[in-house]
RNA sequence: GGGCGAUUAGCUCAGUUGGCUAGAGCGCCUCGUUUACACCGAGGACGUCGGGGGUUCGAGUCCCUCAUCGCCCA
């Protein structure tokens, strides 16, 4: 069966090719990659995508732009490596598990107990891991799926394990308390970034706490205020400020400065508030001053309810401007009264059990829940007739974004890693260039968050996830702990450097023995010390030895990101010594977005250091985050998160990544409109703030309901479902389409092609022109896509492509095919320009650019301008296009340009003139003999392209009687327009271009006139601007002498 | 509060070191089915470049300031 172009489809089945073409690029092994010392490697790590659930569209730009790379590369002859994987995502995996489990089954994970619990996670991870890589394989991406790795799997576990051990041995790793976000319902901690704020409506509670011995003149009660009243049973002391007085009148400065500068609008409030201090100041400032002798002299309150006696003591956090000037210090429940705790060595005492009732701590009230206890202690209050004043107050509340509950700051013990000198060591990588950030701003951010150097804590209190490798034992007394030492130093594998052990004092121990806050009875019920111990393989032998000896392992797992962050040389096998850590290590690029720079980017840096010596990539690039039309960040959780599964089945791949690369520009954000597409009728609805959050939509046009991600109701969700879409894909459709057209155009007129070298003096001037553009687009793109210029390549591409190649060479070519004598020269050039065009658009293109390829070679498997040789078995192992500079021909450009826009200027009167594209129109050009010569060649395009006849060229062409005429570039072109004219018509364009010419001339006499600038600007300048004015006067003259004319017929 | 960024045509975005009357795609209007492509072709309309000030012969571009929006950090 001989293969004929006429056969193509005028459209690129992609439906239909790329699975097709995807399942052979994997079969023959293009995406593997093995060390080679004899070329260089070119190395990628994929940002892991996490379990937790299908790829976005983030991801799918994440992946076009590392795929685009790799490809480009692949091409240049590197040994290129994509590592491909997934992320275990410990917090987000097992929140979206657990919270299933519960609607399903009712169950909780303590129902289920650890195992079966990561049982279950394990099978969503399959299920999620094997989604995400196919969705990673309908974009195209070329990763080596043979190293497929998973943060979670073996060998990852290793380079864990190893890492904390050795970190451990290093005295990098502690533990210490810490107040952390408490997730009362998932029983975890979670990160800042997981938590949402929204303002409620609650409470301010104002109420007394009495003074114990107060003396003469003293206040026997002072009053404090709160949002949490229950609080109130951690507190551990009321500040008050050490200098009120000094604290107003500054207060006071700051305010009088701002009035300054304030608007008239503001000027009232700002006066308002300095009254206020004023006031306040004479009413309160003795008050306080007093209660700040009194701290000072070590008075104490009473706590009611509990009956705790506590300091009072002075604090700049306490503001005389707010309230009593008084404020209660819960240090185990509030951020800034743990930092006040900290200050002022308070006591830590924590009221609650990690399922939000309260605990022993707590007195009678011990049980209850927090809300609960809430309304008993201000009942208990009331009766005690401390309460002083109830107010409503709106109230920023945090929530668990996993469970939407309330956070609840805890206190709780934390293991943490010592950053001063990796952070500095992740820093330096920076500044010194070794690593370096794209674009450039992003370094600060990632400079300032390192230079804070705070410790991180690692543990969370989770089961899915690495679990800390550190078991520990208690030594109540001095003499329990020195035998414990002494076993362990005897120890085997203590003394062979595989069990590292050490020694921690406890730190509430530590607290209690100096500030003396709890009396002796309780002091001995604090142990001595407790001793860690770290095991450096996962040896089931050496773990049970020390169970044995009664040690308790750590049941907390390590932060996701510990693991993430070893993933580029994890990945490769780390700690082993593998060839493939010798040579893709370090790797070339990470590729990723900005909100992963501090939690994931620097991490990675500081690890590869200190686990390899060498930083972990030598690049990075961050890439734009994606939002909707509203300008909010796309994502599923917001409902106007477009599937790229949904965007490859309606526009394919190739138009998702080259719209996705086409809108890769140097900014942070890009906006994508999405639209519902009605699946009854395919009408896009426009998303709106309206119809975002809604189960069900009505489409305008056929009037029918579809459903969304938010259908519950069975009624909703039987209703079939609209996909999220965005009309911009049709960008990249479209461009496509104008390609494969274009190749079909090529192919289809390729019939008895002979592939031989070409002589530059047998191309003809568009031959010239296109191989012009051609170099010189190659130079760009290679130039772009080495410098993560994706939109300027994309662009480069575009128009390259369309409105160089389509619009003028293949509708040149139309008129040369026809011609058996130039047929085979312009065969033999545009297949060369094709198969350029075609490796030039894989990286970013790469199944249109693959099927393309194949059906080339089928008609033209051998091709090439200077040199012909056999086109490779696949695009992908074609490589990377170098057209030399020296066809780069200004000249040639500059006189192509001339013939564009005399075309221009003929379809342009045509157009106005509204002549049938049928009808012949007949012109002269009066020029010069070089212009004459130039596009005299060029009278059969004018023809095919124009459907004008030139009637005569040169300097004494007669001028036909009726015309339409143009003035480009020193040529005088006239339409013969006996047969057409439409005087009206041409009266509006003359008087058109007379309005444009009088608006030029007295812009540029403007400025000609401007003697500095005629002085100052430089000469070249002056001069261009003297000759665009005598021009410009010239075309008014002969526009207004047409006008008379026409306005005299 | 600090930092980063954005603001250019109805929409989404380009706009190199300051220098022709600011470009593209979509949308809109007019015309058009000549065998690559209607996911197309030809032509057209649409911008006081967020406001104000400054530097300069000359500012979308550099500086200051204000406004609005977004993100990060406190």
């Amino acid at each position: 069966m001989t293969f004929s172009a006429k056969d193509l489809p005028n459209r690129f089945d992609f439906a239909e090719a790329a699975p097709r073409i995807y399942e052979n690029w994997e079969k023959q092994g293009y995406f593997h990659s093995e060390p080679d010392p004899n070329k260089e490697p070119f190395t990628i790590v994929i940002p892991p995508p996490n379990v937790t659930g299908a790829l976005h569209l983030g991801h799918a730009l994440n992946g076009t732009l590392q795929d685009s790379l790799m490809r480009f590369k692949r091409m240049q002859g590197y040994n290129a490596l994509w590592m491909p994987g997934t992320d275990h995502a410990g917090i987000a995996t097992q929140a979206v598990v657990e919270k299933r489990i519960l609607e399903e089954e009712g169950l909780s994970r303590h129902d289920l107990g650890r195992e079966e619990l990561i049982n279950r996670i394990w099978k969503w991870k399959d299920q999620y891991e094997t989604r995400i890589i196919g969705q990673l394989k309908r974009l195209g991406s070329s990763c080596d799926w043979e190293r497929t790795r998973f943060t979670l799997d073996p060998v990852c576990a290793k380079a864990v394990r190893m890492t904390f051990f050795d970190l451990f041995s290093k005295k990098l790793i502690y533990k210490g308390k810490r107040l952390v976000n408490w997730d009362t319902f998932l029983q975890t901690t979670v990160s800042d970034d997981e938590v949402f704020h929204e303002t409620v409506d609650g409470h301010f509670w104002h109420f007394e706490y009495p003074v114990v011995d107060p003396k003469p003149g003293e206040p026997t009660r002072v009053t404090i205020a709160t949002t949490r009243p229950e609080t109130m049973l951690g507190d551990t002391a009321v500040a008050v400020h050490p200098d009120p007085a000094a604290a107003f009148a500054k207060l006071d400065r700051e305010l009088r400065e701002r009035l300054t500068e304030a608007s008239d609008k503001d000027k009232t409030g700002i006066q308002e508030q300095i009254d206020a201090i004023a006031e306040r100041r004479t009413t309160m400032l003795p008050q306080l001053e007093l209660l700040r002798d009194m701290a000072n002299d070590g008075r104490s309150l009473i706590v009611p309810l509990i009956e705790r006696e506590i300091p009072l003591i002075t604090d700049e956090w306490a503001k005389p401007e707010l309230g009593s000037g008084c404020v209660k210090i819960t240090p185990a429940h509030d951020p800034n009264d743990y930092e006040v705790g900290i200050r002022n060595d308070l006591p830590m005492i924590n009221i609650l059990n990690p399922e939000g009732t309260l605990n022993e701590n707590a007195g009678q009230y011990q049980g209850q829940k927090i809300y609960e206890a809430r309304k008993n202690v201000v009942a208990d209050l009331e009766a005690a007739d401390l309460m002083v004043q109830i107010e409503d107050r709106e109230i920023e509340l945090g929530h668990s974004d996993r469970s939407k509950t309330p956070i609840e700051p805890y206190l709780v013990d934390q293991w943490f890693i010592r950053m001063d000198e990796l952070a500095q060591s992740a820093m330096d990588a920076v500044s010194d260039g070794r690593v370096k950030i794209y674009p450039k701003r992003y370094a600060n951010g990632y400079l300032d968050w390192l230079s804070e150097k705070r410790d991180w804590p690692v543990s969370r209190q989770l089961w899915w996830g690495h679990q800390i490798p550190i078991w520990a034992q208690t030594c109540l007394t001095e003499a329990d702990h020195d035998k414990l030492v002494a076993i362990l130093d005897a120890d085997a594998d203590v003394q062979n450097g595989k069990v590292k052990y050490q020694v921690e004092r406890d730190v509430e121990r530590e607290a209690a023995e100096k500030t003396g806050t709890v009396k002796g009875a309780e002091k001995v019920k604090l142990p001595h010390s407790v001793i860690l111990v770290c095991i450096q393989d996962d040896d089931a032998e050496i773990s049970k030895r020390f169970e044995d000896l009664g040690f308790v392992r750590e049941q907390d797992v390590l932060d996701t990101w510990f693991s993430s962050a070893l993933w580029p040389h994890s990945t490769l096998g780390w700690p082993e010594k593998t060839p493939e850590l010798a040579y893709y290590y370090p790797t070339s690029t990470l590729i990723t977005s900005r909100d992963i720079i501090t939690l994931w980017v620097a991490r990675m840096v500081l690890a590869g250091i200190n686990n390899m010596g060498e930083v972990p990539f030598r690049e990075v690039f961050i890439h734009p985050t994606i939002l909707d039309g509203l300008g909010i960040r796309m994502s599923k959780s917001k409902g106007n998160g477009i599937d790229p599964n949904d965007v490859v089945d309606n526009f394919g791949a190739d138009a998702l990544r080259f719209v996705l690369a086409h809108l890769t520009t140097e900014t942070q954000d890009v906006r994508m409109p999405v639209q519902y597409e009605c699946p009854h009728c395919e009408t896009l609805i426009e998303q709106t703030k309206k119809n975002q959050k809604l189960a069900v939509v009505k489409c305008k046009s056929c009037k029918k309901g579809f459903s969304t991600q938010w259908a519950e109701s069975e009624e909703d969700i039987a209703l079939p479902k609209g996909a999220i879409v965005s009309e911009r894909f049709e960008l990249g459709r479209n461009f496509c389409n104008k390609v494969w057209n274009a190749a079909r155009f090529t192919m289809i007129n390729l019939e008895g092609f002979e592939p031989a070298p070409v002589a530059k003096e047998d191309l003809a001037l568009e031959d010239l022109w296109i191989l012009s553009r051609l170099s010189a687009v190659t130079a760009e793109i290679t130039d772009c896509l080495e410098n993560y210029r994706y939109a300027d390549a994309a662009r480069a591409l575009y128009d390259f492509a369309w409105d160089q190649f389509c619009s003028f060479y293949v509708e040149i070519l139309k008129e040369r095919f026809q011609d058996e004598t130039q047929r085979p020269i312009a065969q033999r050039v545009i297949v060369y320009v094709l198969d350029c065009l075609l490796r030039l658009m894989h990286p970013i293109t790469p199944f249109i650019t693959e099927e393309i390829w194949q059906a080339l070679s089928n008609i033209a498997p051998s091709r090439g301008l200077a040199e012909v040789t056999e086109a490779t078995e696949s695009i992908m192992l074609a490589s990377w296009p170098e057209v030399s500079a020296d066809w780069q021909d200004e000249k040639i450009e500059k006189q192509f340009a001339i013939f564009q826009e005399t075309l221009g200027s003929l379809r342009e009167i045509r157009s106005r003139q509204n002549i049938a594209p049928k009808e012949n129109i007949e012109f002269v050009i009066r020029c010069d003999q070089p212009t004459v010569e130039l596009l005299e060649v060029m009278q059969p395009y004018f023809a095919s392209m124009a459907n004008a006849k030139s009637t005569g060229w040169g300097d004494s062409v007669s001028v036909p009687e009726t015309n339409a005429r143009i003035d480009v570039h020193g040529m005088e072109i006239y339409v013969d327009l006996k047969d057409f004219i439409d005087v009206e018509a041409e009266i509006d364009r003359n008087e058109k271009q007379e309005q444009k010419l009088i608006g030029l001339i007295s812009g540029i006499e403007k400025k000609l006139s401007n003697e500095s600038f005629v002085q100052r600007a430089p000469d070249a300048v002056v001069q261009r601007e003297k000759e665009r004015l005598e021009t410009a006067k010239k075309d008014l003259v002969t526009v207004q002498s047409a006008l008379e004319k026409l306005r005299q017929s």
